[in-house]
DNA sequence: CGAACACTTGCACAGACGTTCAATCAAGAT
DNA sequence: ATCTTGATTGAACGTCTGTGCAAGTGTTCG
């Protein structure tokens, strides 16, 4: 039975160790569980699935690079792949609430939100040899 | 073509504008997208392709909550699936940076690293209705 | 109107990914 | 030494997903 290794370690574990500490110590293992199982989970799993794509990535680095809302001509030039796959790209990026979106004329403008420049942020900030 | 576009976008956006105007645009945005083709690209996409697994979020997550490093016994029963998979997680996310690994006797320990710390941070910080 | 344009959406397929089963390894315990 | 325990590794299978093609939407221009 797997909750037999949690008993054991905590016994091999603690120098003094009824079975009152094992019971204690699996109620607060529970409840880290239970952050993980918080609703805010599948958010962030669809915020971290959507960025961590090739595609989607540059193109939320590329509205970071240029620090204002560009056209979708602006960029999709750059990104190798076609017209078709970047709008797929912009509409996961923007229900998963990274990138904002703005109509005009017969233009689209796409900038990044809070979170995107955020998430971006963590990554830099934590870069090997970053400074 | 596809420059097209571009160039039909700045000169309906620019009041005056001549073809320098459109190679100076274009130039800027080649600068934009060279930012996304830095070398920390493969780094960051590895990073948040392992992070934005349910099973291998939700591991970080119960490390975050405790506060401190884990033996694997003590949260893989609460993970739902097999011991296997549990390791081949903590293995990847290991892999990515996000965990640091230290082996005693028979157990094995794991710790978040600064960098899924500040990953965590900055979804919380952004999430809908955060304070 | 109809044509051109900027972009989006549905569909189908190839490649990638997570899981499990089984075998394996390292380190006590007997 | 041999067995058990905690954990890792490899292979195979089923599922998910990013892409391109083709068709469709909404907007402007002649």
């Amino acid at each position: 039975m797997a909750s037999n290794r949690l008993e054991r370690f905590v016994a091999a574990t603690d120098d003094e160790c009824c079975p009152a500490d094992v019971e204690e110590r699996r109620r607060e293992l529970s409840g880290f569980a239970a952050t993980a199982d918080e609703r805010s989970r599948a958010r962030d799993l669809d915020v971290l699935r959507t960025l961590a794509d090739d595609t989607r990535y540059r193109i939320v680095r590329i509205l970071e690079a240029a620090g204002e809302e560009l056209c979708v001509c602006e960029f999709a030039p750059f990104l190798s792949v076609s017209e078709s796959a970047v709008s797929h790209a912009l509409g996961d990026l923007t229900t998963a609430g990274l990138l904002d979106r703005r109509k005009e004329g017969r233009w689209r403008y796409y900038g990044t939100t809070e979170r995107a420049t955020a998430l971006l942020s963590a990554l830099d900030a934590t870069a090997e040899g970053a400074r």
